[in-house]
DNA sequence: AATAAAACTGCATAAAACAGCATAAAAACT
DNA sequence: AGTTTTTATGCTGTTTTATGCAGTTTTATT
């Protein structure tokens, strides 16, 4: 086998498997391992590959790609906060809960927008607290240190006692057997309640969380009104949401 | 698996789920926990995850941390922070205010501090959560803009309803005649309630504040415990306060 | 304060990378 | 054709890297 045939065999694995190792193109082409890795070390010289040690990955490979923007999914993020603003009215009552996606919500609100939020993420209310126009509501009780946010029984009994027009939750998974789920049950439980003080609830996922699911279940998929992704509302991944009356943006 | 491939892996993983937890991912790709770990390693070395006991955050999770704009008497307010650090005993509960003094108390904590800190102030709310061994409680309520912190009945009613071992307050004013007062009506009450529902105060005051005053009364000297300046205590300025049984610090 | 989980340390090992040499085939030149 | 030069490949021994394991220390939780 000549050479330009070999590289161009495994510039082909490489397109299909984003990964091969050097191991196994040796055995799979009957030459030693220091051809491979001369093979490899000159396609990687002229930028072709990504060399690692015991093989090679593809150009495509995301974190030489996609890592140059410092935080991860940044931009997914920014597009879903883009729709979701386009639900707040001046003068509405919104409620929040945590993660990066409300974080980058209430980074992105327009500064005429005039309305009242409400949260108990520390880090979204520092967003909040920075904007000219909006007057914020904290939650306060207890802070759960990993997620940033208040939790426990005065937590959820100021929601209860709450009736917003609209609330925008940063959930963690979702599918359509299970709905809306979680891994920390404080949080699951007051995103619950979130639920229910809200006249309408919008869901914020990225997509990769979308058909995916965590041990304790939130709400199931009825209860949602709006689910908001950063892929466009057509896309054929979102299609089994289509059926139950969430209005996809 | 190639080592890339799996930290690649690790980045995708937090990316969906803001944290990871060393045993799973060591049981969903089939390596030592030792190597997940040496990975973390790598992966926060190079500022791409914040690694913490048990696996690994996102970095989304505390990029709200760039908040360092000078602050006036820096080393002053240090000074006193030190000084108030002093009087805080391990598993004590303490109640504090807002300003910029307060939160220089807030990062000076020493690690190995285990207490229960409560506050309206954001700002402050925040590095108490970075702190690994103290428990933070929110006074949730309406925000003040300026300030930062939560005002008004339901703040006012939650605070009344505590029993704190110290409460320390950032101070605008204070002088014989007058004792401590404010500009602020919201926060001058708030204030209030908090020395009544303290067993003991200390007020925390860089000495440009010493024998002012401002138009609302907070409360006269004598229920002050404590005071804390950037001044030695024996220091001539503070002579008036010494008859009235505060403590100089 | 006690306990369990996780992190670290140092060591062992296997795999991979590397450097240098040998050789054989191919190419280039006389 | 014969010689030299170049190129490609494999081999040997050494170095580096990746990973796991055992024992200890640190951290978190109750």
């Amino acid at each position: 086998m000549l050479k330009k045939e070999r590289q161009a065999h495994i510039l082909h694995q490489l397109n299909i498997h984003n990964r091969v190792s050097s191991s196994w193109l040796s055995e799979s082409m009957q030459v030693s391992e220091d051809t491979i890795r001369r093979d490899l070390q000159e396609l990687a010289e002229s930028g072709k590959v990504i060399k690692v040690h015991g093989g090679a990955l593809s150009l495509s490979f995301s974190e030489f790609n996609i890592n140059n923007n410092p935080v991860y999914g940044k931009d997914e993020k920014q597009r879903i906060a883009r729709k979701a603003i386009s639900l707040i009215k001046n003068n509405m009552v919104v409620l929040t809960s945590g993660g990066t996606t409300i974080i980058e919500l209430a980074k992105s609100l327009p500064r005429e927008l005039k309305a009242t939020f409400i949260s108990g993420s520390i880090p979204a209310i520092l967003e909040y607290c920075n904007h000219p126009n909006i007057d914020v509501i904290v939650i306060g009780d207890k802070i759960s240190k990993n997620s940033k946010i208040t939790i426990g029984a005065d937590a959820i009994a100021k929601i209860k006692s709450l009736r917003v027009d609209i609330c925008f939750l940063g959930i963690n998974a979702i599918d359509v057997q299970h709905g809306v789920s979680d891994d920390d049950w404080d949080v699951a439980q007051l995103k619950k309640v979130m639920i229910e003080s809200a006249q309408k609830v919008a869901a914020l996922a990225i997509s990769e969380k979308i058909d995916t699911f965590q041990p304790i279940s939130i709400c199931p998929l009825q209860n949602l009104d709006y689910l908001i992704t950063e892929l466009d509302p057509d896309d054929e991944r979102l299609e089994p949401y289509k059926k139950n009356s969430i209005t996809l943006i």
